[in-house]
DNA sequence: CAGAATTATTTTATTCTGTGAAATATACTT
DNA sequence: AAGTATATTTCACAGAATAAAATAATTCTG
């Protein structure tokens, strides 16, 4: 039951007055009532009323008044901010070979982190839940904390997955389709359990701590093993409705193109990923001498910066297919923002002043300025980080409801 | 003023209960208070008290018994229907060559269409306003009604437009960029006036009238001179930020192809549209001994059917690069369905089973079902109906508001 | 054919959310 | 210190939506 409830409100578009304020003070670190009054256009009043509510639940606090001067006439404001102790949330990436967990207070500050390798590339469902459990268990007592202590746990998986069902079609790290994988965690662990893909985690995250704070439409690319986006529009995460839309990294950008690992032909990712650079200097031989199973992008990106044309030319071709792809991204939503998002951005090749410039080219002309593209490096806790993003959205969410039954 | 509220309107996503209860019935066409209350999660005593408020105003209208004997227990509904009478709505395409105008009643009925050839290809924005007028007028006339009893009209043009504004950043049927041209129209008849970009029209059209009324995440393809595209996210049109989002057309889908009447290369459009593919035949000489600028695609299509090969070939290209837009599409968006709509749809070389049999095999497989590629033929007045679509929005919040400031 | 049962709609009293207007708080200016 | 400016709170009230009860209009059952 408490399941739907969460699932509702997920689908729920029209946020509440509560919902609004609280993360109108989220994406501005610290406001005072009047403004966030102005900015989400509900009266000063209501404002009152509804911080007042925050603040009695121990959700949001007053700042001290900072013995700044305002240099302003009038009772001067007095600033809110999200009570980072409020909550401590989880959040859990499961990865190729490994798990990584991250604790973050309310206010999105890393606690602690916690990795452990993965026993198998590919789980049961039942091992994948238990692992699940005791890396949380193994976090939360590297942090000195009880898993009571814990408010949430998102959990991003890569695959297919049906999030408001908490439900997992297909992922490259189970044994098994069609897995209701949150419902197998929340019997182990006692805690809200909240699973998501990982490009629109990661989008999560943007909107809640990163680049996407101050703005409502907005589309993230991430580029690891493989391209993936996640898409907000209106300030709300857009899934497709069967849970599998942006895929960027599968969008088509050659008829019959290269042979990608999905199967299909003219994948971007085909182009662009890890793998499919390192085939193309396997073919030309510009990484001979080295063990093909252990060479690097690394290495291909020295050649190249030391000067080898053919290097070069893969890492040029594979910058202008990204161009491309962007372009369209750009001709289709034309969003705010774009944001190129990694964790181990290094090699610069996809997101060089050049690649920018060929995509601007492609863009349909407007008067109008082109939407921003601003790069994004995370540490190595983007992904788990981002699950936990996930998880406080829907912690907040269960807090707010707290809040609204009691009254 | 009037302006400003109507724009504010445009934004507000969150539908009040009455457009909630009068887009639900529009949608079923008829429908019992019972199952509107069902339908949308509003209580049964909310839908009455709404549905008596929408019935004063004239707006629905209950459907007599029918003397059709439900076979259930118990008193039988009463079904409520859009009344067409309420309100005659005009929409107006700006095309090539032509103005077209169609009256439509309140449930979508043709009451009226009208037809006049444009004095020139551009215009300048006042002659523009004037022609507009002018046909507005006539089709009235033609319908044996003044203006006055009009409640609204939709226009659609080319171009780039912010519609919530009632603006053209740039249209290929004016002489001038950044024309305020609902404000012209406004000025010159006595209606309100609402404007934008065509595609959207015609995803509105469907929305309202058409394949989209069931469903609340829908594309509209549209292929005519150009390739244009309609987005429908969550019951609402998706527009991007800039007003330019949405150009399927201008999609690239090969890096370098060949060249677009944008300028650009490599664009879905410059593989599709009647010219690009006029352009091959040309080139191959396949229509050799025609006046190449009365060269029609209909020439070029007998030729294929009747077994010319190279005209076959240029179909079949056009088809799988078509094919490969359309994947794109459902990999970005996973919508729920793909509406090909088109306003003369002779051609099939880019609807043939083929091509959807290709699009298929480029699409991320999961264990979900496709997303349902639906054709839809109008006939001339698609794009008309379109704009009359628009219009009838827009008046339906008027009266709405109406209603609402009058409780 | 007269209840009984069933389903749809309406009425009524109430709740919840949000608001404007007035009151209050806390500064700066003169 | 009085006056003015600005932020926040209080308070009485309006509007939307609801649950529960009442009413309406049927079919079923004995």
């Amino acid at each position: 039951m408490a399941r739907i409830d969460r699932a509702s409100t997920a689908t729920d578009q029209r946020e509440s007055g509560r919902q609004k304020v609280i993360s109108t003070i989220r994406k501005s670190g610290q406001i005072a009532r009047i403004d966030i009054a102005q900015k989400t256009g509900v009266s000063p009043a209501t404002v009152t009323s509804i911080t007042s509510e925050l603040l009695k639940a121990g959700l949001i606090e007053e700042i001290a008044p900072d013995s700044k001067p305002d240099s302003r006439r009038g009772r001067p404001r007095v600033a809110l901010k999200i009570r980072g102790d409020a909550h401590i949330v989880a959040g859990l990436k499961v990865a190729n070979r490994n798990v990584m967990v991250a604790l973050i207070d309310f206010e999105g500050n890393t606690v602690s982190e916690y990795t452990a390798a993965l026993p198998a590339s590919k789980l049961s469902p039942d091992d994948m839940a238990g692992f699940i459990e005791t890396s949380v268990r193994a976090a939360a007592q590297e942090a000195d904390m009880d898993v009571s202590q814990i408010s949430g746990l998102g959990i991003g998986v890569a695959g297919i997955i049906d999030a408001p069902r908490g439900f997992v079609y297909w992922s490259p790290s189970m044994t098994e389709r069609n897995v209701g994988l949150r419902d197998l965690v929340e019997a182990r662990l006692p805690l809200p359990v909240f699973i998501d893909n990982d490009a629109n985690l990661v989008a999560m995250a943007e909107q809640l701590f990163g680049m996407g704070k101050t703005v409502s439409d907005f589309i993230v690319v991430t580029i690891e093993h493989g391209v993936g986006m996640g898409i907000v529009i209106d300030n709300a995460l857009y899934r497709g409705t069967r849970g599998c839309g942006a895929e960027f990294g599968h969008t088509k950008v050659h008829l019959d193109g290269a042979l990608c690992r999905c199967g299909q032909r003219g994948c971007l990712e085909a182009y662009v990923a890890d793998y499919a650079l390192l085939r193309e200097a396997s073919i030309t031989g510009s990484l001979s001498g080295q063990d093909p199973e252990n060479a690097t992008l690394d290495m291909l990106f020295r050649k190249a910066k030391s000067g080898d044309t053919t290097a070069q030319s893969i890492f040029h071709r594979a910058g202008r297919m990204f161009a491309m792809g962007l372009a369209n991204i750009v001709n289709i939503f034309d969003p705010e923002l774009i944001i190129l998002s990694g964790e181990r951005m290094q090699f610069d090749y996809l997101y060089a002043d050049e690649v920018l410039e060929a995509m601007k080219a492609a863009v349909i002309q407007v008067d109008a300025p082109l939407p921003e593209v601003r790069i994004h490096k995370w540490g190595d806790l983007m992904w788990a980080k981002g699950a936990a993003a996930f998880a406080m959205d829907g912690v907040t969410d269960l807090a707010i409801r707290k809040i609204t039954d009691a009254a």
